[in-house]
DNA sequence: ATACTTACTGACCAGATAGTCATTAAGGGA
DNA sequence: TCCCTTAATGACTATCTGGTCAGTAAGTAT
């Protein structure tokens, strides 16, 4: 009649122990976190967590990674709806994707790969390779497209396409960091970000902007 | 005829010891770094580390001070030479600034505040009031000098004078992160964003512009 | 029921490290 | 030259924690 002490899942257990770390980490940072802790979070005991992850840093890696994927899912997908044009994307799905990071678990992995990036190499490769660097192309190509159409001049944007997303990580930053005691109206902040940049490149050959 | 095996220099120990932890840090973060390392850097014993400062964090929240203090002195005597025009001190002053700074030391604080300040509340406190409050002021009284003259037409940055300095700060995590093998070339991404936010906001009604 | 595999537990250990303190000696004053 | 104050040392400890592993019991096949 006894309830069973526990049950054997083995399909869950990972993504269980990954989602407890995030939130440890997020609470504590990569060193600071015992991995007790995260064993007592995921409600599970250390000896479990060290059957599915070999060490500490190994269960950072996969926590970065499994958190890291679904992002980019959905930056792609995000992108995939291209049948608007630059300006547009600019004012829509943009602006939507960059409202909604700094509230989301990147917030977290941000914070990590700033924190722990320096030490771990092959970490901060994994996430150039994967994020970063789809990421900018997909910059450049909406600027290159915008440019095509006539909505865009030529700009310095061709070359710095971090120029479009700077602001992103800059709320990113500020809400790590000023969180508790100082909001920063991000969504607003990035509208405004939006016009200053469709102001300053905006093709002054091309229709005007209703604006 | 032995050289003495320690000399007494009660003066210079503390900031010895605050530099040899900023490099301590800069390497390993904050959690990572053993005392007695940092008491090796210095050319001192742990013990003696101790009689300066109380604890492990006592230590940290004495190197982020030593270093924003002089970070602000140079920063309001920048402020200091204000008769050129807001363009020109954009282009000038500004531009020189934000280039310098992802390379150096406070690359390191603003890593140590991102990693460490969300369990450091009165830290983050104290760099908001001595740093980031005066230099959001700054940036804004910069704006509305270019709005009297007539050189700016009103914009968001009235509101979000964050928008100057974000590229500036995206530098800064870029070198952090990717250093090593993505180099971005800061100077030119910030005379490029300068430009464009000239370009946004540049009065119309006003005389033209040279470049 | 019974036997068998293996997910899971939890007590344990070895190494590391923040912080202490009794002792030493530098260096200035009389 | 001899004190005497105190800057400085370094050995020591109490504690903490990543990682291990022998044992336990959940589930499954027969």
């Amino acid at each position: 009649m006894t309830a069973p002490r526990f049950q054997r899942r083995k399909q869950d257990r990972p993504a269980e122990i990954t989602a407890a770390a995030l939130d440890a980490f997020a609470e504590k940072g990569f060193a600071a976190t015992r991995v007790d802790d995260v064993a007592k979070r995921a409600g599970v005991s250390k000896g479990l967590l060290y059957l599915y992850f070999k060490t500490k840093e190994e269960l950072f890696k996969a926590v970065i990674r499994s958190f890291v994927v679904p992002k980019i899912d959905a930056l792609k997908s995000n992108v995939a709806s291209s049948e608007l044009s630059a300006t547009e994307f600019l004012r829509g799905p943009f602006l939507e994707f960059a409202t909604s990071l700094p509230e989301s678990p990147a917030k977290v992995l941000i914070r990590l790969l700033i924190a722990e990036g320096p030490r771990h190499p092959d970490l901060t490769a994994y996430y150039w390779d994967n994020v970063v660097s789809h990421g900018l192309a997909a910059l450049r190509s909406l600027i290159e497209k915008g440019v095509r159409d006539g909505e865009f001049r030529r700009s310095a944007l061709d070359e710095f396409p971090q120029l479009i997303v700077s602001p992103v990580m800059f709320s990113v930053i500020w809400a790590i960091v000023f969180e508790a005691h100082h909001k920063l109206d991000s969504a607003r902040l990035m509208e405004a970000h939006v016009e200053l940049l469709l102001a300053a490149i905006r093709n002054p050959a091309a229709g005007g902007d209703p604006s």
